[in-house]
This record gives structure tokens, sequence and C-alpha cells, in this order.
DNA sequence: AAGAAAAAATGATGCAAATCATATTTTAGT
DNA sequence: ACTAAAATATGATTTGCATCATTTTTTCTT
């Protein structure tokens, strides 16, 4: 399903063409070339070792980001929503998306041939320069998370997915409680390298110490000060 | 001690200033900027936390990028050399470099105030854009490296620092034979989250097994094939 | 060249965590 | 609402590896 309305009168300020392009840019030649799709929940975007074909800009919904292991060994690389940019991972030498990215939720997703992407660079520099910036943070994060990875054990992995979680996609309005629904089990094992298992272990333990409540397999974290404080070292 | 020469007669082909900046660009603007230092092996290049000021450009020697970690346990991040930029990583929110970097031998490091970088990436878009996509391409290191680490056990672990270090650091003139000398035990560890003794039993595996040969602590790899089967998968 | 200090090699032990098996609950389909 | 399939919870077992201790080799200093 095809939708499309100009960036013109789009709403989204967080994304990168809305922020770094003028209306004159926008006008003669995004608009040309971009598309809106909308992807059902579990849709591919992309697969690992596609062709980068395009560069997507996410308008609503949540995006999952991943590499497949061989041995059904999924690897969570991040979470996307709203605002965020998609496929800028496969502007790499061998010319293919190194991840896949699937919708966990309804998405309207917009494009650009990745073409076209770099005849846009050419044009605005001021949206070169913060794709780098973003890049250059993005790479910060996947420090922070290896040296995470080869310092936590096993409980505080599990803390550091459910925070991770809140943190890509936002707090409840009302309280510091989060509704943890769009993920299994299994989503948060591959966020942290672990087994579906020892996360239900875990979580149950901080049920026990009461900083989350489990209720018809929905996590509520009712003590994200408590998920910090087993984090931090 | 500093040194200075202008990038005009600068013969390495491989640095981003000098791919991607006409010689106008130079001789107006980036000679009256720049400098070299001549940083001998063990010094530092700059500090994890120390304020982002410059941009760094290896012209000779090489570089060791690591994170400290509270026990004793550092982490190298990649090792870098001539025609590798340096400090970049440092363009984040927090304003400050979230790596160390030491030379390990005797370097020629040439260098930029990072504000005045910045009015260079404005007024060649060329160079953004290709320091860009070598920021999506440490990005795809990056995860694969993530990857290694959850996927690998003690034995593989060290064939990839192994290869790492080869790739970094290149091979032989005359075979595929390399001396590792510029690191330790410890070094390799870092490399691939082990303990320096984990490190040393694998490599007394190696020998026995006919893949390298050690001379006073020199190792020499006498089979790049036998390691590179072991980390396939 | 000799002695001291540092690095590397080797071995032994305890524990965390990966793996496997099974029961229970939840979700989805008719 | 009922049944089948999937996801989750829980427990038992084993293996890998981190840690510690000690000896040997290498490097550094004078």
């Amino acid at each position: 399903m095809t939708i499309n309305r100009s960036c013109i009168v789009c709403d989204n300020l967080t994304c990168l063409i809305k922020k770094h392009c003028s209306d004159e840019v926008i006008l003669n030649d995004i608009d040309q070339n971009k598309d809106i799709n909308l992807y059902r929940n579990r849709q591919f975007i992309f697969q690992e070792g596609d062709f980068t074909k395009n560069v997507f800009f996410i308008l609503s919904g949540k995006v999952k980001v991943f590499l497949m292991g061989a041995n059904e060994k999924n690897q969570i690389v991040r979470f996307s929503k709203r605002g965020d940019i998609l496929g800028h991972r496969g502007f790499i030498p061998s010319g293919v998306y190194p991840v896949s990215a699937q919708a966990i939720f309804d998405s309207e997703i917009c494009y650009l041939p990745k073409k076209y992407f770099f005849n846009l660079l050419d044009k605005v520099p001021e949206l070169t320069i913060n794709l780098m910036l973003s890049f250059a943070n993005e790479l910060f994060q996947e420090e922070t998370k290896l040296r995470n990875m080869s310092v936590f054990n096993v409980r505080e992995k599990v803390a550091v997915a459910l925070i991770t979680i809140v943190k890509s996609f936002g707090l409840d309005e009302n309280q510091n409680i989060v509704d943890i629904d769009l993920l299994s089990r299994q989503d948060i094992a591959e966020l942290v390298g672990l087994k579906a298992n020892q996360v239900t272990k875990v979580l149950s333990d901080f049920k026990v110490d009461g900083i989350i409540e489990i209720v018809k397999n929905k996590i509520k974290i009712t003590s994200y000060g408590a998920l910090e404080k087993i984090v931090s070292y």
C-alpha cells in the first residue's frame, strides 16, 4: 500500500529531511523522488544482504533492526522509531544492507532511492554534516553496548535490555511505568545476547524484588530507578 | 616536538584531507591551521574524557584506540595507522573523546582544531560525504565485532584477534608470515575481551597445531588460512 | 654480563551461565 | 468457547571459562 503527501505539510520535525532541507528543495527535488509505504506489523522493510536500494525515514511506528544469526540466534542492533533514518548502514563498500529491518508495529515509512539521496547530500551540505554526526553518535552507542556486553552478567544484561527498550520507546505519560507488549522474551534476549529462558528467570527475580510486575506476559516497570542502579558501576 | 610542512608536498594519498581537498583549499586554509606532532611510543594523543579539541590524521606510525575499564580491564577499540583519521569519535553531543588514543610506535600525526575542521566540512562537501561513509564503515566493523564477541569461544576469539592485527598492520612482504612484536599478550587479550593468560593458553595450542610459531615472545603466523578457518562459521 | 623486574606460561579450582528437558500459561484459529 | 499451537516459566545438568596461584622465560637496568 502506497500513500503520498508533500514533505512541506509533514509534521515530523525530527526527520532529517524536514529538519535540514529548505521548502524549495523539498518541492523541487524531494517530493518528486520520495514515496511513503505502510508496513504492517512483522513486515520486512529490507533484509540483510539485500542490495542497498533505498534510504528510509520513519514517519510513524516502530522498527526492529537486527542481524540474522546462523543458528536462529538473531541479534537486535537497535530499535528505530519516528524521526529515525533507516538503511543508512548500507552505505558500505559491499553495497548491501548489513542488517535486516522489520516493522514491529504498523509503520509509515518514507523512502528515497539511495542514488538520489546521494545527489541530495551534494546539494544540502547541512544534511550531510548532520548525517555524519548521527553516525558518530550511533557508533558511540554501539561501543557502549560492546562494553556492556563484556562487563555485565545475566541479571545486569536483562536490566540493560529493559532500560534500552524504555529509552527506545519512551516512558508512559503518567508515571515511570511502561508497557512492553510489542516484544517477546526472545526479543529481549536477542537484544543482549541471552536465551529466552534466561530472560524469563531474571524477570521473575525482578518481580520478586518488586522492580517489575508481569500480568499476562505484559511487563510493567514499577521501579525504573532500581534498574538503573543495577547497571551503574 | 613539532615539525611542519605543506600538505601540498605530502605523499600520503590515503589521507582524507589530501584525497578530497584541492590544492587551493590546502594552501589557503589547511596549511594555515594544521600542525604536525611527533608522538613517541607509548605517548598519549588524547585521553577518554578530554574535551574534543582536535581532529588528527596519521602520517606515519601506529596508534592504539581503547577504552579504559574500571578494574584495569581496558578494551581495545581499534588500531589506526597511516591514512587514518583519529579523534572523530569525539563528534558526539557530550563533546569529549569517548576513547583514548596512544601511540604504540613512534608516529607523526597531523591535526586540525575541531572548530576549524567543521568550517572545512562546510567548504568541502566531498570531504563530509567521505567522512560520513567512513563512519558508516566503522560502524559496520563495530557491529561485526559485537557479533563475534557474542558468538565466539576463547579459541576463536584469539584467532579473531590475530586476524585483526594482521589486517590492521598488514602482511609481511615475502610470505603470509607476520611478526607481531608491538603487542603484548595483554594487548591481544584486551582486543577481544580476554585475560592475558587465556591468550597464552590458546597461543600454545595454536603452536601445537602448527598455526603459529613463537620465538622469544614474537609470534609468527605460519598458517593464516587455518586462522580464517577457525573463525568461519 | 648479572641481577631485578616484568611478562608469559602452566596448572588447579569454583562458579556462572549455556544447554536441555518439561510443565504451565497465553495466544490464535475455528 | 474450545482446541491447537506458540510462548513462557521452571528446574536439572553440564560445560566453559574466569580467577587465582606458581613457575619459567624474557626484558630492562646498571
